[in-house]
DNA sequence: AGTAAAAAATGATATTAATCAGCTTTAAAA
DNA sequence: TTTTAAAGCTGATTAATATCATTTTTTACT
């Protein structure tokens, strides 16, 4: 259980920040966004902003896990990105003048700083090194979906499931993977019930354990040839 | 055919310029660009970069229509997104500080300006209007991609088609869409043959029609309630 | 602890779209 | 203009994956 009160998050202390854009940041810059952050407690499954509403500011993960998530004609959710502890979330909607195209809802307990867009726009127009951190991250999710894109067309299900769990394996670090199978399916664009039954067979294959809801990655090499490339 | 020389590309008098992310530069600031800027002629299929390379600057496109695509672990192209006369191309790379994910190659003969990356970082850092531009475009295609991601995965490939058709009438504007059954096929994610039935269906309930290889759009009314939404 | 609700799992079936093979038309080159 | 190659098209078959129905397990709540 987190704590909620977490007066103790600060930027100076933020474990996440050196994993963050923020990392590069001098002092002045740093005691600057601590005067204009605010923090709050996230309960598991709360939402930090939705789809076509418009952004009042940028979110800084502290700690736990977020999905980035789009939502198809029959309200079917395509989670993106999962978020982790150190990521700026919201930041494209910051520039492109447009409501979000997407949504994000906290996947576990998690504490989120917040910083509104007046501030975050002031910050970046002033901070060139935050700036160019922004505009290569930018640059760089755009290459992932690309990348993305074409797993989609091309790979099948079994392969893009390897590719996922990769990813995810990162994501989680030294942690059990921790989706709902419904989640994961979202993830990685399938049915629940394929996904099931795939996680079933790597299981068999020896290339991962499943701990009830919980994935342990236990051939990285296999995952990495299923995935292709 | 157009005229290979082509001295008369300037960008003072660009066409394309209106339409593009130096619309909203003043007289010193495109005399500036006009300094740096090298223009060549292009003939059909020729790439503009290639995925895995280095990028060495950013290509404006003054005449012709561009493909952008990546490739999957056999090869195959999909196609991520078709340029038009207008669009500066390949400035992605030039901030994430990793080699191109995509490769760009001209659909038809194309005049296309060159600025080298030096000058159009420095562009960037010292013309905050350019910059903000850039960043709102790197923004807006993010959402986009976000939606193609979706799209892949959740819509059919008719709905697909008819999304691409649609998405493709823009490019093409006031011309008929002009791509082999392949690329077409590559940008929807599919197989060329399936493509091809398809094109036929939609012809077939009036939604198209055929002039050999290039397409035109009839009902785009009924296009939009195919692709859903 | 006991109950209800949500998530996970399984089986049977249907459907979409890929693949393979061959054929025709169009465009390019000699 | 003939030849060749590339692109476009068609039909048959197969394979992958979605869908639907149901059961079991896990989690959350009183």
């Amino acid at each position: 259980m987190l704590d909620k009160s977490h007066k103790h998050v600060t930027c100076s202390n933020c474990g996440a920040r050196k994993n963050s854009l923020f990392a590069n940041n001098c002092e002045n810059e740093i005691s600057l966004v601590e005067e204009q952050k605010t923090c709050a407690y996230y309960k598991k499954n709360q939402p930090l902003f939705i789809e076509s509403s418009f952004p009042r500011g940028v979110f800084c993960l502290n700690q736990g896990k977020v999905k980035i998530f789009a939502r198809g004609d029959e309200g079917k959710e395509q989670i993106i990105h999962i978020a982790k502890e150190g990521e700026i979330i919201g930041f494209r909607a910051m520039f492109s003048g447009e409501p979000y195209k997407v949504s994000a809802s906290t996947l576990e307990e998690c504490n989120i700083c917040f910083i509104g867009k007046e501030d975050f726009l002031n910050m970046i127009e002033t901070n060139a090194t935050l700036r160019n951190g922004i505009m290569k991250e930018l640059s760089k999710e755009l290459g992932d979906r690309a990348v993305f894109i074409t797993n989609m067309a091309q790979k099948s299900v079994r392969e893009r499931l390897a590719f996922a769990l990769l990813i995810l394996g990162d994501v989680y670090d030294k942690e059990e993977i921790n989706l709902t199978r419904e989640d994961l399916a979202n993830f990685v664009g399938t049915a629940t019930e394929t996904l099931i039954r795939l996680l079933k067979d790597f299981k068999e294959e020896g290339t991962i354990e499943i701990h009830t809801r919980k994935l342990e990655i236990i051939n990285k090499d296999k995952l990495m040839h299923l995935a292709g490339k």
